[in-house]
Formats: C-alpha cells, sequence, structure tokens
DNA sequence: AACTTACGCAACCGCGACAAG
DNA sequence: GCTTGTCGCGGTTGCGTAAGT
C-alpha cells in the first residue's frame, strides 16, 4: 500500500520554478488546457513532477487569480466558512473564486488565526481539525465529497455569509469601490491600476488577468536580474513590467508586456478555464451572491436564486 | 550599518478518493 | 470486485524579505 512519492524519481527539479519553466507550463496550458498532469512533464520536458506542475498552475499561473490584499469582505468570508466548514481550504476557495485555496490557507495560518485567537493555542491550523466545525469533517476532502458536504452545510454557509456581508454593510455598504475590492485586482493591485485592467470589459477579464500574471511575472523575474526563484511573487511589480522585458519572454512570444500587450496576444484566452468567475464581472458576482444570501431574510427562500447561485458557485469550483 | 528575529509565501510531502482497466 | 494510476487536498517546511535592535 505504500507508494513511493510522484517525485523521488532522479533528475525530479525541486524548488522554486524558474521564468522558463513557468513560461513552458503556461504554453502547455495555454494550448492543451488544464489536466492531464501526468503528461505534462514528458510533453514539455519540464524536469519536474505532475503535482508540482498541478501546484504551480493552480496556485500561481492560473489566470483570474488575484494575490494579497484580502479585504475586510474575504476575510470576513474566510472567517464564517473556516467556523463552519473547518480547514477545507478548497472548500472555502470556490466561495472565493480568484483565491487559491493555498492563499486562503495562507492567510487564515498567517494573519487570522493570530488575528482571533490572539496568538491562542490549538485553534486553527491544528485547531481547525482539533475543534470540530458545525460540519463535521469528512475523512474525504475531495472534490465530490465536499461538494455534496457543502449541500448540506449551505443553510449554514447562507447564514454565516449573510452574518457576514450584514456586519460588513454596518462598516461600509458595499460601494462599487470597495465591491471591486472585494475580488477586483482593480482597487488594490498596482499590477492592474497600471495595467487598466479595471477598464476592460468583464469578459476579457480573464485574459486580462492572465496576462497580468505573466506580466507579473516577467517583471519580477526581470527585477531579479533573471534569477530563478520566487521572483514573480514580488507582489505589485508590473508597474515597470514594460521595458523590462527579460530576453527569455521573447522565446515565448509572449511579450514583455504582458498586460500592456494583451490584445495582440489572442492566444492567451483561456477558454477552457474552468473557473468562470475569472470572467465574470466582480460586481455582478457579488450582487449574486449578496441576493443569494438574502434571498430568505424574509422568510422567502426563492429557489431560483438560491438554486442559481448555488449552481454558480459549484460552477466556480469546477 | 550590521545583525537578529519575525513574518509571509511558495512549494513539498503524504494521504485519501476517484476512475479506469 | 480488485488493482493500479492519477488527481486533489490539507498540513508542513524552508527560504526570502521586512522589521526591529
Amino acid at each position: 500500500m505504500v507508494r513511493p512519492p510522484c517525485c523521488d524519481k532522479e533528475g525530479i527539479k525541486k524548488g522554486p520554478w524558474t521564468p522558463e519553466e513557468d513560461l513552458v507550463l503556461v504554453s502547455y496550458v495555454q494550448e492543451h488546457g488544464p489536466g492531464n498532469w501526468r503528461a505534462v512533464p514528458t510533453r514539455t520536458g519540464l524536469m519536474r513532477c505532475s503535482k508540482s506542475c498541478r501546484l504551480r498552475w493552480t496556485n500561481y499561473l492560473r489566470p483570474g487569480i488575484k494575490r494579497g490584499n484580502f479585504t475586510d469582505q474575504e476575510e470576513k468570508l474566510i472567517v464564517h466558512l473556516q467556523a463552519l466548514l473547518g480547514n477545507r481550504w478548497a472548500a472555502i476557495a470556490s466561495y472565493l473564486p480568484e483565491r487559491t485555496d493555498n492563499d486562503i490557507k495562507n492567510y487564515w495560518n498567517t494573519h487570522l488565526r493570530r488575528k482571533l485567537h490572539g496568538g491562542g493555542e490549538g485553534e486553527g491550523g491544528g485547531g481547525g481539525a482539533a475543534s470540530k466545525p458545525a460540519a463535521q469533517r469528512t475523512a474525504s476532502s475531495s472534490k465530490g465529497q465536499w461538494e455534496r458536504q457543502l449541500q448540506t452545510d449551505i443553510g449554514m454557509a447562507r447564514r454565516a455569509l449573510r452574518e457576514a456581508l450584514t456586519s460588513l454593510d454596518a462598516v461600509k455598504p458595499l460601494p462599487d469601490a470597495a465591491v471591486g475590492a472585494g475580488s477586483g485586482a482593480a482597487a488594490d493591485s498596482p499590477a492592474s491600476s497600471s495595467s487598466g485592467a479595471s477598464q476592460c470589459s468583464p469578459s476579457a477579464a480573464g485574459y486580462v488577468l492572465s496576462t497580468e500574471n505573466i506580466s507579473r511575472m516577467l517583471d519580477g523575474w526581470a527585477r531579479k536580474g533573471g534569477r530563478a526563484g520566487t521572483g514573480p511573487a514580488t507582489p505589485g511589480a508590473a508597474e515597470s513590467a514594460s521595458g523590462s522585458s527579460p530576453s527569455e519572454a521573447s522565446e515565448f512570444s509572449y511579450g514583455g508586456t504582458a498586460a500592456s500587450a494583451a490584445p495582440a496576444l489572442p492566444s492567451f484566452v483561456f477558454d477552457y478555464e474552468t473557473k468562470p468567475s475569472v470572467a465574470t464581472p466582480d460586481q455582478t458576482q457579488l450582487s449574486a451572491i449578496e441576493s443569494w444570501l438574502f434571498a430568505d431574510v424574509d422568510g422567502i427562500d426563492h429557489h431560483g436564486q438560491g438554486g442559481s447561485f448555488l449552481d454558480a458557485a459549484m460552477d466556480y469550483a469546477f
């Protein structure tokens, strides 16, 4: 039963991804779509294990990802959902389509857990499992199962989310800017502010965000002088992306200024992206959430609305 | 200015579930 | 129904950077 680790093969590279690897992976996924990760290393020549490729894609390269600067709204959602669902970060992440489960997990571990429990012990990281959430932890966290679990938890989740939004409303009545910031890279991401993503049509959001990601990557690399490492992680680095296109980038014809060059990169439209939310206007999305949450406030559980959001929520996840 | 400590994030690891044969 | 392969998730670690002394 003990299966050897998938990555213990000779010649499998570990550690931070290099710009070249990122571009190869993006290029591959662009062409073939995400999935069949097993084949990625062999077909791309990447000396990475399939897991690493998948992780890199889902946590970093995937278009539509917003990084850093969690808003109050997101924070509250995370807190409430964590209380309800426990450390099922993937499930929680499905409510925050622009955030990765890893990001949420990190944010929880580094900010929220401390914040909520004042350095208190045993909650969250270990505590999430230790202190049983309202929804009992199932042994499985697989997609299908947590989806079913979510279905059963949905009532509680709705209540909690509504509370979260309601309490937030008291502080800040969801102005457009806030809504945009709620999920919008527009508000707090220098990258987007410089690239004008917020001005793009909603349908192009995914596209723009994806190119932004690349832009960020490229800029990060440029700043590090092409040094391998976590350069792309440098937040808000895209403002100088233009004019700093590393030589490697040209090899892949992505251009160094991905964001500004977006229209010239039609091949970068990730049609196969499984999270339609990236192409959904943030405001619309939040409005949907809100209407769904408040649908039964007055005792009316509009099936249509609830259903639609539930469907949408499920769509986000898959 | 140099050194130390704390923090944040990206990536790795191990396990379980699902699907195909 | 069983075995094997692949995928996805959550926990944890290690490195780079910021903050403090």
